[in-house]
DNA sequence: GTTGGTTGCCTGACAAAGTTATATACGCTG
DNA sequence: CAGCGTATATAACTTTGTCAGGCAACCAAC
């Protein structure tokens, strides 16, 4: 049987490349992006560093896996803090976003702060959102939220802005640790609060059916 | 007399040092964050790379001078657009910042989005409040708005939270430019009026005093 | 069972990068 | 004029990503 053979074969590439995923996504975190070298992630795995080269293109190919991988943690992490009260839900996404970010500070600088202009071979714009389980699970808590009356509005617009303000928010603090935010958390809770209350004053519109003129 | 010699020198010093910020600073808008090296820095100043070590530490040393002057730039830009309204004076600070970023997007990069997590030999924290000036023209618009009752509560924690929202905006438009956030100008116009609105609506108390408890 | 092609892995090499060590040349000091 | 220090240049070292080519094992077919 030609198929299960072929299949056997797929298997086993697919999981060396997720070991080189994981592999990887140990040495960001212990010695930072730079640590991320073909070299290093050869020799962790035990093979030569032109093999890396049997499961991904190039570097930005490995950098691109390691983002999804990064996506589907932080949703499982998230997904590990559910709630009843669909407001409180909502808040958990942010605190594991933000418990993420900051615990896994040369992560995040690689998945969320690195030059995107290239797309991995074959994925479209609209992948990005459909194969962003993160973002699909915030997408849903929003949703509930609407549902439940405590916020008003378009979901993806809501859900999109609240990633913009946490992905500020604990951007600056890995970017610029010495500036006086005050407590990290304390601050991440500031923003929260202050996101939460006043995304519920208002009724957030479309992100397409912005008004142009002004 | 050694006095005058010596300020000569030390002048030509600092001519040569802003000559080769400048220098890096076009190599970054023309090439990205990866077109600034050494050599071309060198090569494009007509000196031998290694000149480039006579007025600069290492390479870390020639970001945080770039950084330097990105962020003068921007507070120059700034004060070109003023207001008799306080708040519009403040929105132009959040319309300048954004263009500032989304026409420099390389630079915005290499300046807002790279490790900070060593600072320039001989700085303090407070140097980087101090020394930034466009933080300080946004807190001070700020604080014209606080005492035209347009805003209340503690300046330089609502300027904090401005500058959260508009750096994750900026960086979220550069990092992913293919997610749908529909028209760059219209994002960034979206989330300046919703943290004006939103801000105008609350009291912001001091980063400092916040509620431990929870 | 032998043969040929495909596949996976490795060795070696190259160019470009940051950085160190060493040499040279200019200008001030005595 | 002699000496010295600073500024600049040259050469070399290390590490990086990546290309070219080689070896060995496996699968298919005669």
């Amino acid at each position: 049987m030609p198929l299960s053979v072929q299949r056997r074969r797929e298997k086993q590439k697919a999981e060396l490349r997720s070991e080189l995923v994981d592999a990887a996504h140990k040495l960001v975190q212990e010695e930072g992006y730079e640590g991320l070298t073909i070299r290093k992630l050869a020799k962790r795995v035990g093979y030569a560093p032109m093999s890396v080269y049997s499961y991904f293109a190039d570097k930005q190919d490995i950098l691109f896996a390691l983002a999804e991988d990064a996506f589907e943690t932080l949703a499982r992490r998230i997904e590990e803090h559910p709630s009843d009260d669909p407001v409180e839900a909502l808040r958990a996404v942010m605190t594991e976003y933000a418990a993420f970010g900051l615990g896994n500070p040369n992560e995040y600088r690689t998945v969320f702060m690195t030059e995107k202009t290239r797309l991995p071979e074959g994925r479209s714009y609209e992948d990005m959102e459909e194969g962003n389980p993160a973002m699909k699970v915030l997408i849903r808590r929003v949703e509930a939220c609407v549902a439940a009356g405590k916020l008003k509005g378009d979901p993806r617009a809501i859900a999109t802005m609240l990633w913009t303000v946490g992905h500020g928010t604990i951007s600056l603090l890995i970017t610029f640790p010495f500036y006086p935010f005050g407590d990290p958390q304390a601050y991440v809770k500031r923003m929260c609060d202050f996101m939460l209350a006043s995304l519920s004053a208002q009724d957030i519109p479309s992100l397409t059916e912005t008004p142009l003129h002004c």
